[in-house]
RNA sequence: CGCGGAGUGGAGCAGUUUGGUAGCUCGUCGGGCUCAUAACCCGAAGGUCGUAGGUUCAAAUCCUGCCUCCGCAACCA
C-alpha cells in the first residue's frame, strides 16, 4: 500500500571526466533516501543522470579524436559502473542527449519564447577569433589568453538569445526567504542580497559559437545553452512535453533536488524561475551539500589528492565508503575526508560498534544455546530502557530522514547500537551462563539484544544495503520480520529463533599500515593532472598544455622591474597594486598575491614581468604587465625575485 | 564601510531562538570485564565559551565596539 509518492534527484552530471567521491555523496545521499522512502512505502522515484552538452565536452572529444557522443558514451558508462558498485538503486538515468529530452528541451525553449520571456540580444565575452570561441573571465588561461590555442582574446558580440528574469525576482525572494525551500536556509540572504536585490541578469539560455547542443527548435544557428536545457531534465525525465514517459502528474513537483553547494544559486533561482515562466509547480526542497574535501584542501587531483571511490571500495566495501560520507556530511557544511578520519570512522562505529555487536551477541547464543534460544524468559533489570529506546528509534529516523539529515540518523541509529553494547555489560551474560537456574534470564537477554540489532539493521538497510542482509542472517530474521513496519516493535523474532555465526562484517582496519597503503596508491596514480570540479559548466582549465613555437613565445616580452611601492587595494581581498620601474619609467601593475605577500614584503626588490600584455581594469586599478610567480606544489605562491639582475633587463 | 556565517577543554562539534550549575564524539590517562572483530563498560584530567565593555540578582546565551577565520559577490593579467 502506497503511502504517496516522492520524487529525489542529484543533479545531472557532467562527464567531462570520471566521477570521484564528491559526485559519490550527492548521490548515495539521494539513493539513501529514495531506500528509506520506499521501505516506508512510499512509491519513489529517484533520479539521476549526465549533462552531456556544451562547450568542453565538444573540445575534449575533439582532442581525442572521437564525436562528442562517443566521448560522452565512454564517460557514462564509468558514471553508471560506479553507482552500480556503490548499490546506487536509481529508478531512472537521464542522459540530456536522449530524444525524449531534446523533445522536452526544444518545446519548453519554444513554449518560453512564445510566453515572450524569451528574446533575442546580444552576448558579449572574451572572443578568440582562430578558435571561433567564447570564453568566461574564468576560463581564460594564466595570461588572461584563450586556453585553447593561448592566443588573446577580444571583446566581441555575439546573437543570444536571453531570458528574461525580473519578472519572477518577487516570488524568488519569497521563496527563499519565507519558505522552507532552501536548505540550510542560512544561505538564502546570500542569495537573494548577491543576486536578487541588485537586480536578477537575464539569463543567456543559447549560443552559436559551438554546435554540440540541443538546436533552438525555430533558430537553427544556436543551441539551447546549458540552463533550460540542464535544468529541465528533472521534468523531461517524467515526462513533460514528451511522449516516452507519462509520470509528470504523478511525481511532480520533486520532494527533494539535491546538489552541492557550487550549482546552489542555479537551483536556488534560474530553476524555480524557469518553472515559474511554464506555470509549474516549484519543487519542495532543495537540499545543498558542501564539500569533500582532502586534509582540509579542496580535492583536486593535481595536487595528488583525488580519493577515488573504486580503490576505497575495494579496500573496505561499498558500504563502509557509504556510511563514512553519510556520517561525516552535515547539510550544508563542507566535511574534510581524509584517510584517517575515514578509517576511524569506520572502525569505531562499524567495526567496534555494530559489527562487534553483532559478532557477540550471536557467538553467545551459539556458545550457551548452541544456536537456537529455548523459549523460556525472565524479565530483568535494564530491559526496559533498552526495548524503549530500540522502538522510539523508528520515529526519530523518520524525523531526519524527512528534513535530510540523514548524519543525524545515522547518530541516532549508533547510539542505540552503543546502548546494546552497554546493556551487554549491564546484564553481564557471561556470569548469567555459568547458573543453570539463570537459563531462562540469559535467554531473555539474548533475545532483547537479537531483536536490538535487527531493529538498528532494519533502519540502517537504507544506508548499507549490501551489509544489512548479512546481519538478518546472521540474528535468523527473515525478511518479513526485518521490515520497516517491524522496526517500532518489539518481540518480532520468534521466541525460539535460531542464529547463524558468520563472517566479520566489517573488519577492523589497522590505521597506520593502511595509511602507508593509501599514500603508496596516490603516489602511483597521482601524477596524473586534469583538474576536476564536481557537476560544474565553467571554470575548467584545459588538461595538458599546447606546445607551442619559439615564434609564440618570443611575443612575450618579459622585462624586470624594481618595486617602487605596492599596497593592498581596498575591497579586494587578493589584489595587490605595485608601482614598478624599469629604469627609466614607472608603471602600475596589478597582482593577485595579498595573500601570499604583505606590501612591505615586496618594496625594493626586483621582479619579472609580462611587460608588454594589453592593460586590463582590476577593481577599477588598470594593470599594465603581470608579475611573474610560481605556483608552488603545496599550494603557495612565490614571486620570482632577481635582486641581482638590474632593472630594466629584457629576459629571453 | 559590498553581503552573510563562525569563533566553546588537544581535534571536530552541540548548546545561543525561550539568559539560571558547559554537553557530545574522537584522543589522552586510570579502572572494570572477558561474551566479542586487542573489541566492550565505567571513571578522571582538560574549557575565565575570540576580545573589551554594557544590560541583569544571574550571560556561552541579550546589546555595542574590536580582533580572527570562512563562505558568497568582486576578482587572481
Amino acid at each position: 500500500m502506497s503511502k504517496g509518492k516522492f520524487y529525489i534527484t542529484t543533479p545531472i552530471y557532467y562527464p567531462s571526466g570520471n566521477p570521484h567521491i564528491g559526485h559519490c555523496y550527492t548521490t548515495v545521499a539521494c539513493d539513501s533516501i529514495a531506500r528509506y522512502k520506499r521501505m516506508q512505502g512510499y512509491d519513489v522515484m529517484f533520479l539521476t543522470g549526465t549533462d552531456e552538452h556544451g562547450q568542453k565536452i565538444e573540445q575534449n572529444a575533439k582532442a581525442k579524436g572521437v564525436t562528442p557522443k562517443q566521448y560522452v558514451d565512454e564517460i557514462v558508462e564509468v558514471f553508471k559502473k560506479l553507482w552500480k558498485y556503490m548499490n546506487i538503486d536509481y529508478d531512472r538515468y537521464i542522459r540530456t542527449t536522449d530524444d525524449y529530452h531534446v523533445e522536452s528541451v526544444q518545446k519548453i525553449f519554444k513554449a518560453l519564447y512564445d510566453k515572450g520571456y524569451i528574446y533575442k540580444g546580444e552576448y558579449s565575452g572574451n572572443y578568440c577569433t582562430p578558435c571561433e570561441s567564447f570564453w568566461t573571465d574564468s576560463q581564460l588561461d594564466e595570461n588572461g589568453c584563450c586556453p585553447e590555442c593561448h592566443r588573446s582574446v577580444k571583446q566581441a558580440k555575439e546573437e543570444a538569445y536571453f531570458m528574461k528574469m525580473a519578472p519572477f525576482a518577487d516570488r524568488l525572494e519569497k521563496l527563499l526567504t519565507e519558505t522552507d525551500y532552501l536548505r540550510p536556509k542560512t544561505r538564502a540572504l546570500e542569495l537573494v542580497n548577491n543576486f536578487i536585490k541588485p537586480g536578477l541578469e537575464d539569463l543567456c539560455v543559447s549560443r552559436n559559437s559551438f554546435k554540440w547542443g540541443i538546436p533552438v527548435p525555430f533558430d537553427s544557428d544556436h543551441v539551447v545553452y546549458v540552463w533550460v536545457d540542464a535544468l529541465s531534465n528533472y521534468i523531461s525525465a517524467l515526462g513533460y512535453d514528451n511522449e516516452t514517459f507519462d509520470d509528470y502528474d504523478k511525481f511532480w513537483p520533486a520532494d527533494v533536488h539535491m546538489v552541492a553547494k557550487d550549482i546552489m544559486r542555479f537551483h536556488a533561482i534560474t530553476w524555480p524561475a524557469i518553472l515559474m515562466a511554464l506555470d509549474q509547480p516549484l519543487p519542495k526542497h532543495l537540499a545543498v551539500h558542501g564539500w569533500i574535501t582532502f586534509n582540509g584542501v579542496k580535492m583536486s587531483k593535481s595536487l595528488g589528492n583525488v580519493v577515488d571511490p573504486f580503490i576505497l571500495g575495494e579496500r573496505y566495501g561499498a558500504d563502509a565508503i557509504r556510511y563514512h560520507i553519510l556520517r561525516e556530511m552535515a547539510l550544508g557544511a563542507d566535511s574534510d575526508f581524509s584517510n584517517e578520519i575515514m578509517i576511524k570512522r569506520i572502525n569505531t562505529d562499524l567495526a567496534n560498534g555494530l559489527g562487534n555487536l553483532v559478532s557477540r551477541t550471536v557467538a553467545m547464543v551459539d556458545k550457551y544455546f548452541g544456536g537456537t534460544l529455548p523459549e523460556d524468559r525472565e524479565h530483568g533489570d535494564f530491559d526496559d530502557e533498552l526495548i524503549t529506546e530500540a522502538c522510539a528509534l523508528r520515529e526519530k529516523v523518520d524525523e531526519y530522514i524527512d528534513l535530510t539529515q540523514i548524519n543525524k540518523a545515522l547518530i541516532e541509529i549508533f547510539s542505540v547500537v552503543s546502548r546494546a553494547n552497554k546493556y551487554i555489560d549491564e546484564t553481564m551474560p557471561w556470569v548469567l551462563g555459568k547458573d543453570e537456574t539463570k537459563k531462562a534470564r540469559l535467554s531473555s537477554v539474548l533475545y532483547n539484544l537479537l531483536e536490538t540489532i535487527r531493529i538498528v539493521s532494519t533502519l540502517l538497510s537504507a544506508f548499507m544495503p549490501a551489509t544489512m542482509p548479512k546481519v538478518f542472517e546472521q540474528i535468523g530474521a527473515s525478511a518479513e520480520e526485518a521490515s520497516y513496519d517491524n522496526a517500532e516493535r518489539f518481540g518480532v523474532l520468534p521466541l525460539n529463533v535460531t542464529v547463524k555465526k558468520g563472517a566479520a562484517l566489517f573488519p577492523r582496519i589497522d590505521i597506520e599500515k593502511e595509511i602507508d597503503a593509501l599514500n603508496e596508491i596516490l603516489k602511483s596514480s597521482a601524477p596524473k593532472t586534469e583538474e576536476k570540479k564536481p557537476e560544474h559548466h565553467e571554470g575548467k582549465k584545459p588538461e595538458g598544455v599546447a606546445i607551442i613555437g619559439i615564434d609564440d613565445f618570443a611575443k612575450v616580452q618579459l622585462t624586470t622591474m624594481k618595486v617602487v611601492s605596492c599596497e593592498n587595494i581596498k575591497r579586494s581581498k587578493k589584489l595587490l597594486k605595485f608601482t614598478l620601474n624599469d629604469g627609466t619609467n614607472d608603471r602600475t601593475v596589478v597582482s593577485g598575491i595579498a595573500q601570499y605577500y604583505k606590501p612591505e614584503e615586496l618594496i625594493g626588490h626586483t621582479l619579472i614581468v609580462v611587460s608588454n600584455l594589453a592593460p586590463a581594469k582590476l577593481c577599477g586599478v588598470e594593470s599594465n604587465g603581470m608579475i611573474l610567480s610560481a605556483d608552488c606544489p603545496n599550494g603557495d605562491i612565490k614571486v620570482i625575485m632577481v635582486d641581482d639582475v638590474p632593472a630594466g633587463s629584457t629576459l629571453r
